[in-house]
DNA sequence: TCTGGGGTCCTAGGACCC
DNA sequence: TCTGGGGTCCTAGGACCC
């Protein structure tokens, strides 16, 4: 057992946190929305951010829009506008920078940056230089952020959320052990549900009860990142701020939920097929291609079934994939269950520029299908996305199940409600027999 | 949070090899 | 052939995060 040491190597590491930051970005754009009740993500029927007086008025993330109509009817319901959060996310970072090289852009709306050794060329104590970071980007952004300031990254996360909004928190460490008495265990960054129940059942309810247990405890009965995570939170650091772009995917998936829970077989393929295209669609944007498949059918009682296929081949064509999954989809649908979802996953991913002739011509098929997509890719971007799409989504993307008027009602409300002209859309056969 | 969507990482255990 | 020990690689599945 080691005595506990915090004052070796002490870092000075900053967690900055956007408020609500997707429903912040909309008021920072259109300022007349400033002290109303708003929520982000209108075109998944799901609440996905919401400002603080949403919030006050007792609406949830993840609640459905229709349910926040009901108790919160002057709210004022946005879809998700990802290409001006990427903007003011930039924005963040950039403004960072100014102080250190060394950021971590974790997520759209979060960043961590390491200071240490910061004080004396700036010639300011570190919470004077977090307390500017956050006047900077409050200021120039028109947006508040939630920063903390701790010897690591687990500490720094906790402070960013011990004073929200608009908070600023530093966490000496001489004071860890008072921050951490206040912290359930299950708040702890890296700690989820499971561990945290695992934890209650040997008395561990606060992170400070988590520290006080000896080394030796932790890494029996614990696996790595939880003893990482204990490391962190008694001041030691050991995760690095990760440098560089996150533009690497190691995989890249789509998932679509859809009511009723059908069992019209080929009404639930469509919708694979449209998640495919989506996956597709997707890859081809990063100039990827798969080479590993994952599909699966969510039933409405929550079961999974799923097939990974690898392909010989590396591949961003839909109906390439859709060809390999067909048959496995056939034994996998069954009659008797009803299915909520459906969902693929693309992995393996490499990019899809480079290429290795083989001895069946097969790279000279994939050029072919570059160039279909590559058309297919263009028209979206003219005349808007699915404007043209595989037979197979078609009645995905006419959100029409067989004999179903309910279905081609919701269709119409569907296109009322985006707004969206009577373009006619123009869908292929499968492209398997394309010369 | 009774279940929306998009990701990453870790671990145990099997297959295979020497 | 059923008996040692050890290493690597892959996969399935769990857990977690935003």
């Amino acid at each position: 057992m080691q005595p506990i040491n915090l004052f070796d190597f002490p870092r000075a590491i900053v967690h900055i946190d956007g408020d609500s930051f997707f429903a912040s970005c909309e008021v920072a754009k259109n300022p007349k929305l400033k002290g109303k009740p708003v929520v982000t993500g209108l075109e998944r029927g799901i609440v996905s951010a919401l400002s603080y007086e949403a919030k006050a008025m007792g609406v949830k993330r993840a609640m459905r829009i229709s349910e926040v109509k009901k108790i919160c009817p002057e709210a004022i319901f946005l879809p998700s506008d990802y290409e001006t959060y990427s903007l003011f996310s930039m924005r963040m970072y950039n403004i960072v920078r100014r102080y250190t090289p060394e950021v971590e852009e974790y997520s759209i709306d979060e960043c961590f940056a390491d200071l240490t050794g910061l004080r004396r060329p700036l010639g300011m104590s570190y919470e004077a230089i977090a307390f500017k970071i956050k006047k900077e980007l409050d200021f120039e952004l028109g947006i508040t952020f939630s920063l903390g300031l701790a010897p690591t990254k687990v500490l720094a996360k906790i402070g960013s959320k011990y004073k929200k909004p608009s908070g600023l928190t530093i966490i000496k460490g001489r004071d860890i052990h008072l921050y951490l008495s206040k912290t359930e265990v299950g708040k702890v960054w890296g700690i989820g549900p499971q561990t945290s129940s695992f934890l209650n059942k040997f008395g561990i309810n606060s992170a400070l009860q988590f520290v006080l247990k000896d080394e030796q405890w932790i890494k029996e009965k614990l696996t790595k990142p939880h003893y990482e995570i204990w490391q962190e939170l008694r001041g030691e650091s050991v995760y690095k701020i990760e440098l560089g772009k996150k533009n690497n995917y190691k995989s890249i998936s789509k998932t679509k939920t859809f009511t009723p829970a059908s069992n019209d077989k080929e009404f639930v393929f469509s919708q694979l097929s449209k998640n495919v295209e989506n996956a597709c669609i997707k890859i081809r944007r990063h100039k990827l291609s798969a080479k590993k498949i994952f599909f699966f059918l969510k039933t409405q009682d929550y079961k999974h079934y799923g097939v990974e296929i690898k392909l010989s081949d590396a591949t961003f064509s839909p109906n390439c994939i859709l060809n390999v999954i067909r048959n496995h989809f056939e034994k996998i649908f069954n009659k008797r269950e009803l299915f909520r979802a459906t969902g693929i996953i693309l992995s393996d991913l490499n990019s899809c520029e480079i290429k290795q002739p083989d001895l069946f011509g097969k790279i000279e098929q994939e050029e072919k299908f570059a160039k279909i997509f590559k058309g297919i890719d263009e028209i979206s971007k003219k005349y808007g996305k699915h404007s043209v799409f595989l037979g197979t989504s078609f009645q995905a993307m006419n959100n029409v199940q067989h004999q179903n008027k309910r279905g081609i009602q919701s269709e119409r409300k569907l296109n009322l409600f985006r707004g969206e002209t009577k373009r006619k859309k123009l869908y292929l056969p499968m492209l398997g027999e394309v010369k």
